[in-house]
DNA sequence: TTTTAAGTGCAACATTGTTGCGTGTTGGTT
DNA sequence: AACCAACACGCAACAATGTTGCACTTAAAA
């Protein structure tokens, strides 16, 4: 899967800054802070690659991943999900060492209740600790 | 349990300040962002509530509830949390219509497995649906 | 090639996080 | 009761991030 064939199938433009945007995700296979994307771009507009980031997310090219970390981080969906809805499920595994965030597929977030009355519509999980590199 | 014990208990001098906010949270059985606690403090100066906030975590009367909204949220420990260590691994829901977080005591963190070489530290579990109120 | 809806870049402002510092307060000591 | 030192408070200031408006540029369809 490449950057051109990503905006394509989601209905968006295809624009240098958008090609330049999903690279990055493409080549660091993790989830990825808006300052992450900056320190890669070089040359970027904030403000556009926030709304780049907006526009992905809405069509279904990126997730949030919520890491309990103060940034917001979006990594690249694993495919299937679209303008309509996200289909990812898996956990996030941030380490608190490095600060890096990983989409972990193979732990998808289990069936959990809630109180009498509550409606469950979506589970998170976190995993916090330190990755293959930071552990040594 | 009042606010005047809880911070004796943790070794926090008693200010006016300080128990004003620990009545809210006593009082609003929920998490509670910076701003919620604003409204309830009509005056207020958001740089003291800052760090009353970041004192009593580091101490362990109240611990953050990450619930993937974009406000910081914290709410009261349970008990036995002190400033060598947080014991909250409950669940929090995070009701999508009201955007109010809840502990849910009962649903524990589970445990997890994570790619070789990762160290899990702990897990957080954030469920997102919609509460007892706006389920209606 | 023309047309137009969409994308980009800049200004501007809001919100939140964070630190420094002078002043006021707390809780123990004299 | 008065005193003192550590701590807490309130304000200024700045950084980082989120968000919108608007004029200009560009992509892609006609
Ligand atoms: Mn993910
Ligand atoms: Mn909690
Ligand atoms: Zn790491
Ligand atoms: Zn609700």
């Amino acid at each position: 899967m490449n950057s051109i064939q990503l905006l394509s199938n989601h209905q968006l433009r295809k624009t240098q800054f958008r090609e330049r945007v999903l690279d990055i995700f493409l080549r660091y296979e993790r989830a990825l802070s808006q300052k992450d994307l900056e320190e890669q771009l070089h040359e970027s507009d904030r403000i556009t690659l926030y709304r780049t980031l907006k526009t992905f997310e809405e069509k279904g090219l990126i997730h949030k991943a919520i890491d309990g970390s103060d940034r917001l981080k979006y990594a690249l969906c694993a495919g299937h999900c679209d303008v309509h809805a996200h289909h990812d499920h898996h956990a996030h595994f941030h380490c608190v060492t490095c600060e890096r965030t990983f989409c972990i597929e193979d732990v998808q977030a289990p069936a959990l209740d809630a109180p009498p009355g509550f409606e469950v519509e979506s589970t998170h999980v976190i995993i916090n600790g330190r990755c293959a590199e930071c552990a040594h």
